[in-house]
DNA sequence: ACGCATTGGTTAAACGATTAATCCAATCCG
DNA sequence: CGGATTGGATTAATCGTTTAACCAATGCGT
């Protein structure tokens, strides 16, 4: 016995009005031909009883679902808020759904969550690849937010460029030694960031790379970073390749004593939540989420338009890359190799600076 | 005209094996009474077909999508990674799709999210409330993952618990002068949280709140929260109700000058994902997502099952609340009022602690 | 007044899966 | 041996929308 019928539905309308269910829909749709009067009358009747169409009925007659699908494939990742908050904007005002599925780090895992999204007749897919993953495109249009040097990649932000600025303002800052702190060496965006950063020194400037998670499989997860013996060593500006390692710089740094800014800059990427938050506040690179959803969604819409059945197709866009913004804050200023002296630390307390 | 024909189809299957569209249907789903050898040939000949059912067409006919949704009110909450993992993985574990929408902040675009969710067809929804903000049922079952405390909660965490787990912690640390620092008073999550700290002191400690959204108001955003002045009037712990503000504690601290956890220590909530690699690592309370999303997935599914049709009921389960884990690490250690002394003052690098 | 477009509407055929209702053996049993 | 049961498959209706095709007026130019 199929269920109770509930709601009212285009023949329920119909009927009460003496028409055609025919005639509804175009009146509702505003696509055949009826007159202006009677359109007027459908529609006042039919919001009044509080008449929401099937999509279920739309979606099997046009074969179009109005839902997309997001792929978050790296666990828990910081910036998935912001992300999903862009994406889910950016789709809504489109008119469209975004169903979500989180395969959680293992690749298999992401093969079958493309699946079900498939299966559940998404019309695209935006996915954010777990790093160094190519993504084998799907039976449907696939957008990818990655960077621009992953191949296949749809639209993302301008990593080299946010490395650069980050270079730039180190270097206008006067520091001359600096150690870029990186997860993995494997993750696209973070080589890009990376490649940014040094092609933005001068020439008078050094900068050597410490990634983390190979530290941490030496010495284990969260151990230190014995960044206080390199401010030793002469570094006076470390750039973290996310918001989430400077933090852990920040407050390791803070920790042993070294006063930020006044002894080491620290920057970051992404503008996290919590960056302008903290004491210092973290001077970092921003995506702008809103502009990459945007474009992510529009030219995944129009391949999906253009391409009449389900084909999967690597979308691309236009806009290749969007611009990061430098965000300074509080945590980077002038190097001074004359605070680096331990004799000189100043900690009398700050606690009134606004 | 209706868009080409792609896929394999029940009918396709059925007439390429000289059998009934029904019996194909009835192999797959293995309901009605086929042969098992023919069932297993339609199975094999499906799968080789690439054969994937259309999710419209059984949505329309059965009425039930297979797809809830989950509205996430609060602005880029950074709890959200976790939830909607554990949600999506709940929700994918029993069947069913997840859609997302995220109203930013407002009230009626939370109206409108849920109506678009509904519109969609979503068979029930999960719902974590803008703070104080009361749920109107939709048309379909909701549940709410707020607090115990709220009015038509269906589970959540149990945020009095963890609040007295934090005070019994510290207590047992020997602290005395306890500053609660919380961001709005008129969270519900918030004040249970607040509640249960308060119930944990010993008759000899004392505690009083900070609220920082009120402070911000007066000092503008991102103000420095005086805490080092707090530490000089006695306080030897900051107990925060969110590890986003435990963090801009430490932070404060840290810069000025006071070391964590010697000479003051710091607790937050939510285990969130940079806890535990700042230095010193977060002391915290961790809520259970996965019981949480299994609870209210569940819960929320036998509530559909049980509504024939599309009514808006809240969704009430039998575990109410769920045990949060307190997380000692390191931010959290023994009173000890002497250091407290500026005189005292112990600086000397400490970078090789483990 | 006749053909021809235009306007405003109706009919009916899909879309693809589910499922109640049949139907046709073959088997069972007293 | 005849009526009842059962296993195995088919028929056909249905979910609610969309849309091509069709039809009945009316208007209009010649």
């Amino acid at each position: 016995m199929p269920p109770a019928r509930s709601g009212p539905n285009l023949s329920r309308i119909a009927t009460s009005l003496g028409v055609s269910v025919a005639t509804v829909s175009n009146a509702l749709s505003g696509k055949g031909r009826v007159s202006e009067q009677l359109a007027e009358r459908i529609r006042e009747h039919a919001a009044e009883m509080g008449y929401v169409p099937s999509q279920a009925a739309r979606a099997l007659r046009t074969g179009r679902s109005g839902v997309i699908g997001l792929v978050l494939p790296d666990i828990a990742n910081p910036l998935f808020p912001k992300l999903a908050q862009a994406i889910e904007f950016a789709a809504t005002s489109a008119g469209y759904g975004v169903l979500i599925a989180d395969s959680r780090g293992n690749i298999t895992a992401q093969t079958e969550a493309i699946n079900r999204l498939v299966e559940r007749g998404v019309e695209g897919l935006v996915i954010v690849p777990r790093r160094a993953t190519r993504i084998s495109a799907a039976s449907c249009p696939v957008a990818v937010i990655d960077t621009a040097s992953t191949p296949g990649n749809t639209v993302a932000a301008d990593h080299w460029q946010g490395g650069r600025d980050i270079a730039d303002h180190l270097a206008e800052l006067g520091h001359k030694r600096i150690l870029v702190i990186g997860n993995n060496p494997e993750s696209n965006v973070q080589n890009d960031r990376v490649g940014g950063i040094r092609s933005g020194l001068r020439p008078d400037m050094q900068s050597s790379t410490l990634w983390v998670e190979r530290l941490e499989r030496e010495n284990g997860m969260g151990c230190t970073l014995g960044l206080a013996e390199k401010v030793r060593e002469g570094y006076t500006a470390f750039a973290a390749l996310s918001d989430l390692q400077a933090l852990r710089a920040l407050t390791e740094l803070q920790r042993d004593g070294i006063v930020v800014p006044d002894m080491a800059s620290v920057t970051g990427f992404d503008d996290l939540i919590f960056s302008p938050v903290i004491t210092p506040s973290l001077t970092t690179v921003a995506m702008d989420m809103a502009t990459i959803a945007d474009v992510a969604i529009s030219s995944l819409l129009k391949t999906i338009q253009a391409s009449g059945s389900r084909e999967g197709v690597l979308v691309s866009a236009d806009t290749d890359r969007v611009p990061m913004q430098l965000i300074v804050r509080q945590s980077s200023g002038p190097a001074d190799p004359a605070r680096i002296d331990p004799t000189k630390l100043d900690l009398t307390s700050q606690t009134e600076n606004s």
